[in-house]
DNA sequence: TCACAGTATGAAAGATATTTTCGGCTCGGC
DNA sequence: GCCGAGCCGAAAATATCTTTCATACTGTGA
């Protein structure tokens, strides 16, 4: 008989019958007044301190408050739950949403004497921000000229140095991967004797965050003179770079400061334009460039090592 | 005796050994590929629908998957819980957080046929979904190790070969401009005849998504033998890189597809690390950083063009 | 192809946590 | 002071979780 009221409290009843874990708090102060005072030490406890009360077990919670399982068990059924058991669901969850929204906090800078986890917050959280930003105000119309002008083209090249010249080659390293021809380079001599190469049909690419980099605009001028299309990707879409561009894309600025240079979370940014770009050109050259991906893989297949699971 | 030792992992340990709800989520992709069949079934099931998983007792779990209590209460252990209980709550905690409001997740691939807009804004979801994942479940005791090891360190050298070269000299121009010394070596017989050169004191970095890559494993365990402190920043932490590596500190596992390779969505992870490394070796080493970095801003000023408005 | 080694898996036993029962206890009213 | 109502906790009963162990399976080398 026992038995049978049980389980239509535990399976039989309707989906949403359990109160919320938001409602939790509230639901103490209401009844709080309706308790027996036992009951009320382990409501204060469970209210104070969820994220610690779900740690612990029935017997653990008996002890912290002074009391006994039976009296815990009591008040998590007052509090419109089967039992102890999805009390404690119910406090895990409350924990785990006050946890998350205490995040937004994370705005502030970053200081020399923030614990570990607290840059890792705050990068990641920068990050993100750049990546919401630039995807924001990412030109479309600017974005589909670029993919065109890159799917269609004879060669590339690329411009960029120090931080910039990485996203340059991961640019590079992606095109190369679906069967086209690109370059990039860092070392402004040869960027530019490679630039006056160039002619209509070929694309230049450069990329700065501060568009004021002399080392990249100097070949991109030189490409632009040449009648190939150019392309800038920048921070600053109205810096010096632009002048010889024929298709802007811009980058976010994030906010930099002394522990976070301004390379940083451009960088970000860029390989997000740099994916971008990329992709388009993979839809628009799909036929050849499918294949060309899948043989990449084949190939690189021998240089990596059996999974082993492990000692 | 058992109970001394459940109770030291319910209540005593550190604040964050049990991977945080956020994190969850994160964890099923990463280790799901070393999971057996029947963990996979299980973990999918978590992945899929966190809280109604949250509602089953551990026998309700296995019979809704098909298998049996022991494998799930494996695949608990293997994602980090002790057992299925704490698994449990984890899960109750990440139901709540998704349910007051968190992303719905643009689960959609990217076609051949989608609009440039739609790409952008789904490459910056997944890769914003990316660096969410890699901070939650970065693991901060190996993170403060690698750093204070770096901060120390005599010499660094970071290794890595295509996408994952590039992280590498990201991390290395980093750490040269706050006055360390690190090299980064893509060229695997370089690498190793230089891993040779290391002892204890040094510190040696690779860089790899899938962990089997051979070019970049080989000199690691060089380095390894010769008594460096070893770091590997991986997407597989059981994978044979981390055989060799004192500390691994894992980037999440974005799905791929054709259109999207692997190398993508990990650089993005990759980079978060070495950010990291990066700001956390700086915050150490303060006193000779700061001026290291103003210094080398002052050296890029004059390559820098004044920036002009329109024309 | 077959034997074999190493794993993966689930059934059931064992341990732990939760729920229920039941009797002592306190406190206020008569 | 006596009585009754209801609070409370110890311990039994039950549900749940964990561990153990035997079996089935999978891939491997002869």
């Amino acid at each position: 008989m026992t038995n049978e009221v049980k389980e239509i409290f535990a399976g039989g009843g309707s989906p949403a019958a359990l109160p919320a874990p938001a409602a939790l708090a509230a639901k103490v102060r209401t009844l709080a007044p309706s308790m027996t005072r036992s009951m009320q030490r382990v409501a204060e406890a469970v209210a104070d301190d969820p994220a610690g009360c779900a740690a612990l077990t029935v017997t653990g919670l008996a002890e912290l408050t002074g009391t006994s399982e039976a009296t815990v068990v009591r008040t998590a059924r007052l509090l419109g739950y089967p039992g102890y058991r999805d009390l404690r669901l119910a406090l895990a969850g409350l924990a785990a949403q006050q946890q998350s929204g205490r995040a937004p906090a994370i705005t502030t800078d970053i200081a020399v004497d923030d614990p570990i986890a607290d840059v890792v917050a705050k990068l990641a959280y920068d990050e993100q921000q750049t990546l919401a930003d630039t995807a924001a105000g990412l030109d479309t119309v600017q974005l589909t000229a670029a993919v065109a002008a890159l799917a269609g083209a004879r060669r590339t090249d690329v411009y960029g140095v120090g931080a910039s010249g990485l996203v340059a080659q991961d640019l590079t390293q992606k095109l190369l991967r679906i069967g086209l021809l690109a370059h990039a380079h860092s070392d402004p001599h040869l960027a530019v004797t490679n630039a006056v190469q160039l002619r209509s049909g070929d694309v230049a690419i450069a990329i700065t965050h501060s568009g004021t980099t002399g080392d990249v605009i100097e070949p991109l001028r030189v490409a632009f003179e040449h009648g190939a299309t150019t392309v800038a990707v920048t921070g600053r879409p109205d810096s010096p770079v632009t002048q010889y561009a024929d298709h802007v894309l811009t980058t976010s600025t994030a906010r930099e400061s002394e522990l976070r240079p301004a390379a940083m979370s451009s960088r970000t940014g860029q390989l997000l334009v740099v994916d971008c770009l990329f992709v388009g050109v993979a839809q628009r050259t799909y036929e050849s460039a499918a294949p060309a991906l899948a043989a990449s893989y084949e190939a690189l297949a021998h240089r990596h090592q059996a999974a082993r699971k492990g000692p």
